[in-house]
DNA sequence: TCATAATAGTCAGGTACCTGTCTATATCCA
DNA sequence: TGGATATAGACAGGTACCTGACTATTATGA
């Protein structure tokens, strides 16, 4: 079948390649746990969600997603009933997110899965080995920050 | 402005935002080499092309991406002049990929981007610390797909 | 205190991937 | 040699991000 991986693969296309294993594995892990409606940009809502509710700009912030695809994971999943949105008493621009019942339920397996496919990955290929991609990782990151114009604002992310 | 990399990001978020930043950085370089109407799926195409003329097939095996993202990848740069298509003598399915006297000229550029970025990146991060990534991630990538049932097919990526 | 700037959220549209299905042709081996 | 299987490419449709432009509301500071 011919599968090696070639040996030389441009930074780029690693990580890209790495990435969607990443994104695979977290759904894989969320439907085994009996969540299949549940997809990994859902994720950050219920990891970052709060019982006095949260604005859709702040899970932006925390989630590092832009409005729009934020937006549109809360919509789902209020389609879903996992979340419910309320207009914010302090703020009449702003709406608030809450989980409903059935989204308190399901909160701790949302977050588990990131910690679970890490720790899957860390049993196959050695803890070391991927808490030291993640530190190498977080290193480049911040010099790329600090490095270049782009400095500025949640240039995007989520769980995934 | 408070921008700082929070301390503890997930693995697929790290992978996302660098993968980002890496993209961006090649279609910027595309750009400054004034190359604005290249971006970088097309890189792959002068990457891999040859004078005997190459399928598309082959092109997505070799940047592993999916047919439809080769096609169309090739597909603008045909209208943009860069490359042209002409039916393969050798098997009445297939099409050759040509590049065009355009095309030529832009191929040394277009194959250098990667490697630019690479470069500056190095320059920042200190070239070692790339290299490390870079092995890290290959090594994790054999280990993952060899780990799962997934280890079939191309499963994607490009230069990008 | 009032014009200006920032923020919450919506809307419209784009990109780079993905999946599955289908036809024509090629290859294989029983 | 012919029937199952694989491959080249086209077509239709989906996902998770992105951007920019816009309205309503809030915060700022001169």
């Amino acid at each position: 079948m011919e599968n090696r991986v070639p040996t030389r693969l441009s930074l780029g296309l690693l990580l890209r390649l790495v990435h969607q294993h990443w994104t695979q594995d977290v759904e894989a892990a969320l439907e085994e746990a009996g969540f299949g409606d549940i997809r990994p940009p859902h994720a950050n809502v219920f990891t970052f969600a709060r019982p006095e509710g949260i604005q859709v700009s702040e899970l932006t912030r925390l989630a590092h997603v832009r409005k729009q695809t934020m937006t549109q994971a809360v919509e789902e999943l209020e389609r879903l009933g996992y979340v419910e949105r309320r207009p914010d008493p302090n703020d009449r621009r702003a709406r608030l997110v809450f989980l409903t019942e059935r989204g308190k339920g399901v909160r701790p397996v949302a977050m588990a899965t990131g910690r679970l496919v890490d720790q899957r990955w860390s049993d196959m290929a050695g803890s070391q080995e991927i808490e030291g991609i993640k530190q190498a990782l977080q290193a480049l990151l911040e010099k790329l920050r600090s490095g270049d114009g782009n400095a500025a604002e949640p240039i995007d992310g989520a769980g995934t």
